[in-house]
DNA sequence: CATGGGGTATCTCCTTTAGAGATCGATCGG
DNA sequence: CCGATCGATCTCTAAAGGAGATACCCCATG
């Protein structure tokens, strides 16, 4: 058995047919049939059950499947570890929470660049959940979420904490005067993001009920609504000090354990760490842990 | 790059030289110096450094000779995967710690045994830090072993929990006793014996010098020597008994923190987990904790 | 200093393997 | 029933890989 043979079988499970994987491999339909029975031949049992409308796993194709994108995601870590001179350089993806990015990122990102020049760097804006899901797909080489995540496969490294707090319409005095009648709205970033569970969760304790969750994709947008009274939000606190200090919003605390929630940064636990992603992981870390939460008043 | 190609330069890596690796490959020089040629040129840097008597790898070739490795590991579980119904069947080695063998393993290897007979089950015997090496190198799949062990590519699982008692020669009435004028001279069952640290670290603590570490590859050697006052041990209480119960040892409890060391089983994390294995973890999980540990007066 | 032995690079066959294209049979939907 | 779609098989051709001979390089040794 081979990896070329592999891509093959991975290929034909995944578009779901021989055809379909001829073309995607650029060959013809009769290689990729001979491919297959060469390594069903040699596997001693069959990979795909043939039907008229293409094929479908066997069970022990399903079981090789998952063996087949492991080995074609080593050969690519293998590829790039041998080229890795050391010197941090090539694509580097990240993720982060968007109050993340818009609070924390900006100064990190932009002395990282001037440090690794070579670096084409990339920020990719997403929930917790999705950017798990971008990690372990390896469309992300690492993120910042909300932690703690504890997946086996995922390392993740304490980054920052942040101090949480509800935002109001202005004039609201404390978080009893918004929930007023046991009922609330709430604004929140996008679907699944982490702030939400934890405002509900807080506001389930309160006895509070929560009947409409709107979603706007910015972070504008809720300072917006919330302004015009349509629902509360929770947030990091330095990223509603600036609001608050125009009058536009009222910031009301929350008590330590339920306002701290901290960001960790993911990466694979298997993956080749690149240079690139070393020098980040170095050089947030350091930054990360001097630099001190903006101020508010 | 593909896994054709790691492979030989895996065995040029490993051997030192393009002549032996064809020589271990069944091939002739020239196709190796071709394909090494081939592959450093895909790569676009030089793998080896050619001397006089060989070659030695490059800052590259260091880097990727992990992951050649590594692929061929996770070719081998391919295979296996793939082939594997579910009926656990093929060989399965593990190892054991020569006490732990004698105390637990006879009755839950033979019903194992009878439970998956088409399982060619072999035991191999070593200390704590021969066993951890060999499920790492693959020679074995899985292994009891002194617990914790805490290393990030293995999974360990509790097992059993094991009283130790200090064994010293009849008549002897209490350790100190045995370890009159400060010093004493122990028998271990073998280098590297995770007892043998336990034992000089106990002894340690009451103040005694151990000048002489006497090593005897069997339990009956352990027990006769330490009979005819060679020295004192340390084993699983359970094991003492009966030697004790004729009268031929003199048997020393210990407090229980002292006393109690945990047997874990380990088998390697990222590894294909065979059936044989999985219906061996789930035989000896499920007997492991409902058998009660063998009595003793 | 000449020489031999162990090692790698390169060139030339030659076998084997993989790819391309045509064709056949099966199946399913209209 | 017909045409579209898909997999299996056959043949031809091109490319890759293996074998063998040889050139060259370096070092130890007499």
């Amino acid at each position: 058995m081979d990896s070329a043979e592999l891509r093959v079988f991975e290929a034909v499970a995944r578009t779901g047919g021989m055809k379909r994987a001829a073309d995607e491999l650029h060959t013809v339909q009769s290689n990729i049939t001979a491919r297959i029975k060469a390594l069903e031949d040699e596997l001693g049992c069959a990979l795909f059950e043939r039907h008229s409308r293409g094929v479908a796993l066997t069970h022990s194709g399903e079981r090789l499947l998952p063996y087949a994108r492991r080995v074609a995601w080593l050969l690519a870590d293998a590829r790039r570890a041998a080229r890795d001179e050391g010197i941090p350089g090539g694509p580097l993806t990240i993720g982060s929470l968007e109050t993340t990015a818009a609070l924390r990122l900006s100064p990190l990102l932009a002395s990282y660049a001037a440090l690794c020049p070579e670096v084409d760097l990339a920020l990719r804006p997403g929930t917790t959940a999705e950017l798990i899901e971008a990690v372990l797909d390896r469309t992300l080489e690492g993120a910042f979420v909300c932690g703690p995540v504890a997946h086996p496969s995922l390392t993740e490294r304490a980054m920052f904490v942040e101090e949480l707090a509800v935002l109001a319409a202005p004039g609201i005095g404390s978080i009893e005067t918004a929930t007023q009648g046991g009922i609330a709205r709430i604004v929140v970033l996008r679907r699944g993001c982490s702030y939400r569970q934890r405002l509900e969760a807080l506001l389930a304790q309160r006895g509070v009920a929560v009947p409409r969750v709107m979603e706007f994709g910015t972070l504008e947008a809720i300072f917006g609504c919330v302004a015009a009274g349509l629902g509360i939000s929770l947030l990091p606190r330095a990223l509603i000090g600036p609001v608050w200090r125009e009058g536009r919003v009222s910031l009301h605390t929350l008590p330590a354990p339920e306002a701290e929630v901290s960001t960790v940064f993911i990466h694979r636990r298997e993956a080749y760490l690149s240079s690139a992603l070393r020098a980040f992981l170095d050089h947030v870390a350091e930054r990360a842990l001097t630099t001190p939460s903006p101020r508010y008043p």
